[in-house]
DNA sequence: GCCTTGATCTGGTAGGGCCAGATTGGTAGG
DNA sequence: CCTACCAATCTGGCCCTACCAGATCAAGGC
């Protein structure tokens, strides 16, 4: 969903993280060399220098010259696509983290719907329109809508004509599409979710944007929880200490 | 400021983004091949293909398999990081971008300041009023004070208790980077800039909510009207229609 | 003018090599 | 036993060549 580098790069940047997450490393812990990694994930050097690059670019790793390969403070250091990144691998976030994570979304998204409000046009309103209905055919059939139900929210950011705003709420949306993926096993919370975005519509139609933002305040949050539950439920994918740095 | 890769390969990217700077490359243009890139930069085609890897992470760039290397649609594909390299490099933004990313810097922002009041710990206070004081002593030294004020707002934000909305905010203060350089060079503009960041610490000192917000909306309002202003009088160091895609 | 076809170009990947600084383990000296 | 020093080794930074197979494009045949 995210990066779009050639299958080997970004193969390998999964397998680097994976090893991470795998060993458990830390912060300021040392990544094996370059070497090391190329024969242990059966790929050149010049694949594993590729993929280095890019972690290097997203502040997850640090390489000292002639030293060695460190791993850096991903939530301090590293950007939102570094941690989009590793909550696609999986990776959990410790619990604060996830609490910053949601606050930063309603705020984002609060102010996003209500522009939408202000300066959505036709055309926008037919595109959510048209995925609302694409949602809801989901729903019935007992599909996952997770990807259907980023594309709604930042169709009504792009909605707010800011695109800024639009590129800045992405990655909060990203971070949480694994927990999203479970969230919609559930036919209750399908139709909940459902029933949600019909509200949003319905308020950036009619331009309400007091009741947008209590809608995206309560639907962030409640499902927020739900999703939490269903982390506690399955017991967490991901090993629990493995949040990492 | 920002990568901190290779001094190679971020050279690379660099060499890169002029390129498309240079040659007006818009969305959908090829690049030239990786080893003419290669012959080009003096540098191997190794070194291109990790600075194409940082570019392709970032979606500025796409490389199709045999084909050729294309430039994606940067305000829509790429993500913040993206747009902050190009700030770094010089290329302007198209007016309407420039705009929203002040809107949204003010929404963040205000959020963010607001929650500082909240939550901010003696140690926030403690290190606001270092930076404040030596904020000071540039101003009135005539120093360039642009890192010093991205320090500060940061600081701020990162009373806040919120480390999502610290890494939110980061690229949105980034991308003015080169705007405020040139701010700073005015005597007058320092000693506003210097009397706004007190009054943002005495409003958070005092937990004063409704102040601080409405502080933030007027500094960044009025500081983004005076780069703007500056950046007419200086007509731009960056070629006007160079706003990549 | 249209289609086929073959030379050419392109990115993807492999693998080897050299450099110079960082590291480290062992050794000699105190 | 501890310290100081030194050389073998390891590591990242770069460079270079080679091969593959699909994409591209121009020349040639219809």
């Amino acid at each position: 969903m995210n990066t779009t580098l050639t299958s080997e790069t970004s193969d390998t940047v999964r397998k680097t993280l994976e090893y991470v997450r795998h060993h458990r490393l830390a912060k300021g812990d040392r990544l094996p060399s370059e070497r090391n990694l190329s024969g242990r994930f059966g790929v050149t050097r010049s694949s594993v220098r590729e993929a280095l690059a890019v972690l290097d670019s997203m502040r997850i790793t640090e390489r000292k010259a002639k030293s060695g390969i460190f791993l850096r403070n991903m939530p301090e250091d590293g950007g939102l696509d570094a941690l989009v990144l590793q909550a696609d691998l999986g990776m959990a976030f410790d619990a604060q983290l996830t609490r910053d994570a949601i606050e930063a979304r309603i705020i984002c998204e609060e102010q996003a719907f209500r522009l939408a409000c202000q300066r959505r046009t036709e055309a926008d309103l037919a595109k959510l329109s048209g995925l609302l209905d694409t949602y809801a055919v989901l729903a019935a059939a007992g599909r996952n809508m997770a990807d259907e139900d980023v594309e709604f929210h930042l169709a009504v950011a792009a909605a707010s004509q800011n695109r800024i705003l639009v590129r800045t709420i992405t990655p909060l949306m990203l971070m949480s599409t694994r927990g999203r993926r479970r969230y919609f096993a559930s036919a209750e919370l399908r139709q909940r979710s459902l029933d949600d975005h019909r509200a949003f519509f319905a308020a950036i139609e009619a331009r309400d944007e007091a009741l947008v933002v209590k809608l995206v305040h309560d639907h962030v949050h409640t499902a927020a929880a739900d999703i939490q539950a269903l982390n506690e439920a399955v017991g967490q994918d991901a090993e629990p200490s493995a949040t990492p740095t």
